[in-house]
DNA sequence: ATAGGTTGCGTACCATAGTACGGAGTCAAG
DNA sequence: CTTGACTCCGTACTATGGTACGCAACCTAT
């Protein structure tokens, strides 16, 4: 797994190359021979394990909720020693979590209740709109 | 709370003016005195409870995850009595919100790790990246 | 009756997160 | 040594969900 092209690397994590190349420009993954990570073979990047999980990183906090702006600020963070500052913006995303997770919740109740007056075979329809009322 | 106008309308329901019209121009909320629902006092329309519900069920639609397209399909099937596929989106909708809510707590509890590491006061700095490495 | 705050309408613009495209160069296998 | 796949690079375009803007008409309270 070592030492792959740009296009080896987004299948490995399973993104599109594209996208590599736009987290490149917004700074959040390095372009190999134009810093100290990964090197070049030719005029062909490599990217090594460092990228690869740097990338696969900022999957993982996206999908905890943080926008690409924060990830960039957590990469730089992580370099840092600004503990502070790392743990307000983990806390926050904590409690933005615990919100969408209960807000989720409520919806996902609210869906089973229309799910289930849809089974039932009585002549009347599901009634889609108050079905997220009486939450 | 009857016969609001636009403003009144979006302030009960804490969206922007804009966005009603948004809303309109998109088809998901009906415009008064160009249909059945509402009227108008002179040219100035006129928003009654019905479009008020119409509205908030959009915007806790929306925080299930359904999009604005999908939304529109549930607004068509609420008037309907095709219960197959409002059982269809609700269920796959459940099964979304499901896993979303699964990843969200990995990420939490990731989130936790990082934040307990960074208030535990050793010399070393918070290991974001390999905080949702150990997941 | 007049000023200030809506409304209605259309068009334009915004942020976020990518995706697509075209052309030139390069690399690996047959 | 050529063919096909992949890379590099820049620019442009997309989808989603709104926001903003400007102007004319209107409505309300003083």
């Amino acid at each position: 797994m070592r030492d792959m092209t740009i296009g080896q690397l987004a299948k490995s994590v399973g993104v599109n190359v594209e996208t590599i190349r736009f987290y490149q420009r917004r700074g959040l993954l390095p372009v190999p021979g134009q810093g100290e990570t990964g090197g070049m073979r030719g005029s062909v990047r490599r990217y090594d394990e460092a990228v690869f999980r740097r990338l696969r990183f900022i999957k993982s906090a996206q999908a905890a909720g943080f926008t690409l702006a924060e990830i960039g600020e957590l990469l730089e963070l992580d370099a840092s020693t600004d503990r502070v500052r790392a743990r307000e913006l983990a806390d926050a995303r904590i409690a933005a979590i615990e919100k969408t997770i209960a807000e989720l919740d409520t919806a996902r109740r609210a869906l089973l209740g229309l799910s289930r007056q849809c089974a039932a075979d009585d002549t009347t329809h599901c009634p889609i709109i108050s079905a997220f009322e009486r939450v």
